[in-house]
RNA sequence: GCCCAGGUGGCGGAAGGGUAGACGCGGCGGACUUAAAAUCCGCUCUCCCUAAAAGAGGUGUGGGUUCGAAUCCCUCCCUGGGCACCA
């Protein structure tokens, strides 16, 4: 059969040349996507109601930046979640899948600085822009509840947080020691420090001391590590969350420091080899530890001070090199081990780090690699008390740190190193010199920010009465519209005397402003709670649409986040449910992080010039197009690599599945067995619904959409074999235009109205496929001998154990084969093979 | 160094103990066209062979388990990600 193609085909022009008036068969992706979307913008078709009674799902994907432009990254990120939404909805629930935007942050100050745009104009006209080109998607997102952290009626909840933790005293403030990063001008949390460098820019950071919020994220380390409730998140996340909490159980022991004359009698270590404790031939304070001054000799003092000069200045990236050789000073003073009384002399090093442990470390050469290579530098003894098996006494060439038999260590000589570690803490318990415990490697959130496009902190300083929160009824703390952006490294809100000078809340007097504000990541942390009800006045959020929606049932994003902001939110939702604002553990259940998408090989970069916009597939291709390509390229959590060659075989897919659609079925011709054509044809749909619905709940979207591809592929070649009858034939259509509409919203909506259906198709139930429909009357019986394929016979499917044997082996391909030898054994595996053994 | 995830045609990828390479891209040949584009049809892992048929080989490497391994187990190599002087 011929077809007349030019009439039934997508045309990728303009819609000005092709409108539906002049053409009713031609269909122009651009008019169409409008067309589309403002009629369900118009009927509300996505507007979500609170009150439905259908089960609830809530699918949430990380909401942009808003840089001004959304990028293929974005769609990457969000076409793939939408359709999954899509799909959530088409089986039944009633689906929240909501959008807002990121809008605190520096892109929006350094484009103050650099070109003089205020940051709130600046940011507001790139959502403006961003919001249309999100809704150029078509995405089922309910702009009604769209929130914008950048505004007060968002950010004073932050606020309103930070004294609910400020009162639960998880909010605090410190002097120590922040990562700075020179080019942001400003403190970084922990988190945001990658391999030394700024997580934004890349620059290296450097160290300063300044005064800082912190929020107690380490009060939770223990519970953080208890991934039980959650449902469904990546292997991979939750290792690298274990990895960052980095716990690890030992001993604090201390050593005798009484003689020193000193108001402290005793130095703390923390160590996770309390066997070892006989082979101590050193210990080694961080050089930024109080009481270095204290133990210093005064000969010593000069060194001392130059060292830790030199150590304050190092930058993170020197500091912990690994490589890097050992250094450090001896300070002139000794301790006492108590377990064997012997005198210890005491150094300072900069691999002691002030924030692990107790900032001092025993020195055990003999059983630590890093204290080995220090005491090869200062020429210190090696003291052997865990004996590696067969050894002959001999010195050590490097430290022996696995298990061994315990030597040298006085009463508990001849344990094994693990008994020795249970004995020895108990001891040690048992004397009062120091007792089990935990040691986390994270550290408290560092939230203060020295900019000014963020939340301010509502804190503030009287001479008088020192820290006063601002009261609960004075917020928000609004940002001052006339800040000056200077990049001092300070925030501008300091110079800002409106904003700056205050009266005090608790005496009246003369009071100054908290002038930091909030890490962004503050309000990632609960934004996914505003979507229920954004609007609402009386708290962050409603408790009844917070009780209907939370907490998040399907969560998605880049896996770059996994111990920023999926670590903050998580402690976020156990802080405010231990103040009382939730009564549910963890805020997503489920959580599923998608690939990057890449071009010519690389990430895309502005500086790369391989950049893809996808406006301009849009526009030529149609939205739809564009989504299914992303989600064809390969398993969404693999990311893939744009081709502008794939993204044209997905348009000519398109194309054919418009003309099949749009056959006239009256002109199909009576076929010679039309009950075999009915029965072939809803037997592949029946497999292909299967195949599709399971793979868009595993995230498949690829192999979903191959599934399809073969369904099109078998329905054009029956077609022009005239191997279908009209029944069963517009079933198929309808049915694949339901499977395909989280997809290709767009296309399946306007094929379903022109099949004569009732609008809308995104309002359709996904269709079950039955079991003995998809059942195959006959299969492909694999012949092997000996595990090689040698004939494959069509065979009835019913086929009997004894019957598939012997047609296997009285195949005329089979038989040479078994010429002259023994059958030991047939393997039958029912379905789809028998296996001949022979010798 | 430790912990994850991977390594399959020219390319993106299917198959997660039972027909390796679904689906798509690219390529080759053909139809339509004055021609081109678009569209449609056919072929497309490698070797042997004029060709077909039939063989043989083939999922990073080397071993193992099994009637049968891309798939499970062990060794090693490579790629990507995380942690790393954390006591």
């Amino acid at each position: 059969m011929t077809n007349n193609y030019n009439d039934t085909k997508l045309s990728w022009e303009s819609p000005e040349q092709m409108t539906a008036d002049n053409n009713e068969h031609v269909y122009s992706p651009r008019f169409l996507d409008k067309k589309w979307q403002d009629r369900w913008t118009k009927d509300g078709l996505h507007s979500v109601d609170d009150n439905d009674p259908r089960p609830k799902w809530y699918e949430l994907t990380m909401f942009p930046y808003p840089s001004g432009d959304l990028h293929i990254g974005h769609w990457y990120a969000m076409a793939p979640s939408d359709a999954h939404a899509r799909f959530r909805k088409m089986q039944g629930y009633n689906v929240l899948h909501p959008m807002g935007f990121d809008a605190f942050g520096l892109p929006a100050e350094n484009a103050a600085i650099k070109r003089g745009i205020h940051p709130y104009e600046w940011t507001m006209s790139n959502i403006e822009n961003m919001r249309g080109q999100l809704k150029s998607m078509g995405t089922i997102y309910d702009w009604d509840r769209e929130i914008i952290c950048a505004l007060p009626e968002y950010y004073r909840w932050n606020q309103w947080f930070f004294l609910q933790f400020y009162k639960a005293g998880l909010a605090y403030r410190a002097h120590a020691p922040a990562n700075w990063c020179p080019s942001c001008q400003t403190v970084l949390a922990n988190e945001q420090v990658i391999d030394g460098n700024c997580e934004r820019c890349d620059t290296e950071v450097s160290r300063r001391d300044l005064e800082q919020w912190f929020l107690r994220i380490t009060k939770y380390a223990e519970e953080l590590l208890d991934f039980s409730g959650l449902l469904d998140w990546p292997e991979r996340i939750k290792a690298m969350q274990s990895n960052w909490i980095g716990r690890s159980e030992g001993t604090h022991i201390s050593f005798d420091i009484s003689h020193c004359g000193l108001e402290e009698v005793e130095l703390r270590t923390f160590t996770t080899r309390i066997d070892t404790i006989y082979g101590v031939t050193f210990v080694v304070l961080a050089p930024e530890h109080p009481l270095v001054d204290k133990l210093t000799a005064p000969e010593k003092a000069k060194e001392v001070k130059a060292y830790v000069e030199q150590a304050r200045r190092q930058t993170e990236i020197e500091r912990l090199s690994a490589d890097k050789e050992k250094t450090g000073v001896f300070i002139g003073s000794y301790c006492v081990n108590r377990l064997n009384g012997e005198k210890v002399p005491i150094f300072i090093a900069d691999y002691a780090l002030l924030s692990y442990g107790t900032g001092i470390v025993m020195g055990v050469p003999a059983h630590d690699t890093r204290d080995f290579a220090f005491a090869q530098k200062f020429d210190l003894p090696v003291k052997v008390v865990i004996a590696p098996d067969n050894w002959n006494g001999n010195e050590l060439e490097e430290a022996h740190i696995e298990n061994g038999t315990q030597v040298n260590s006085g009463q508990f000589d001849g344990l094994t190193s693990d008994h020795g570690k249970d004995a020895i803490a108990d001891y040690i318990e048992g004397q009062g010199w120091g007792e089990r415990t935990v040691s986390y490697r994270i550290r408290d959130w560092l939230i203060s920010r020295q900019r000014y496009w963020g939340t301010p902190i509502p804190i503030i300083y009287c001479d008088r009465c020192g820290i006063v929160p601002v009261s609960e009824d004075m917020l928000p703390v609004l940002l001052p519209e006339d800040a000056q952006f200077r990049p001092t490294g300070e925030s501008p809100l300091r110079y800002n005397e409106g904003f700056l000078n205050t009266s005090c809340p608790a005496c009246g007097g003369m009071a100054k402003r908290e002038t930091d504000t909030m890490d962004t990541f503050v309000d990632s942390s609960w934004y996914h709670m505003r979507y229920t009800s954004p609007s609402y006045h009386d708290a962050p959020i409603d408790p009844k649409t917070m009780a209907k929606w939370l907490p998040v049932d399907q969560y998605t994003g880049g896996a770059e986040h996994a111990v920023m902001h999926l670590l903050y939110s998580r402690f976020f939702n156990k802080a405010i449910r231990d103040i009382g604002l939730v009564d549910y553990d963890e805020p997503y259940l489920r959580l599923f992080n998608q690939g990057t998408i890449i071009s010519q090989n690389a990430k895309m970069s502005k500086s790369r010039g391989n950049v893809i916009n996808p406006d301009i597939y849009v526009d030529k291709l149609g939205a739809d197009v564009v989504r299914g390509y992303i989600m064809f390229l390969g398993p969404w959590d693999q990311g893939g690599e744009w081709s502008d060659g794939g993204i044209n075989g997905m348009a000519r897919w398109f194309n054919r599945l418009w003309d099949i659609v749009t056959r006239d079925v009256e002109t199909i011709m009576e076929t010679p067995n039309p009950e075999k054509a009915e029965r072939d044809l809803t037997r592949l749909l029946h497999k292909t619904i299967r195949r599709v619905e399971e793979d868009y709940s595993r995230f498949k979207f690829n192999t979903a959409l191959a599934a399809m591809m073969e369904l099109t592929n078998y329905m054009a070649r029956a077609w022009d074999n005239n191997q279908v009858t009209k029944s069963s034939w517009t079933s198929t259509i309808s049915n694949l235009l339901i499977l395909l509409a989280p997809i290709a919203p767009h296309v399946t909506e306007e094929l379903w109205e022109r099949m004569g259906n009732e609008y809308s198709i995104h309002n359709q139930l996904m269709p079950d496929w039955d079991k003995d429909l998809a059942q195959d009357e006959e299969i492909t019986l694999v012949v092997q001998v000996n595990g090689k394929v040698r004939d494959k016979i069509q065979v009835e499917a019913s086929v009997s154990e004894d019957q598939a044997k012997s047609i296997a082996t009285e195949s005329e391909k089979v038989k040479p084969y078994l010429q002259g030898m023994d059958i030991r054994q047939l393997i039958y595996v029912p379905g789809k093979l028998v296996n001949i053994v022979v010798s």
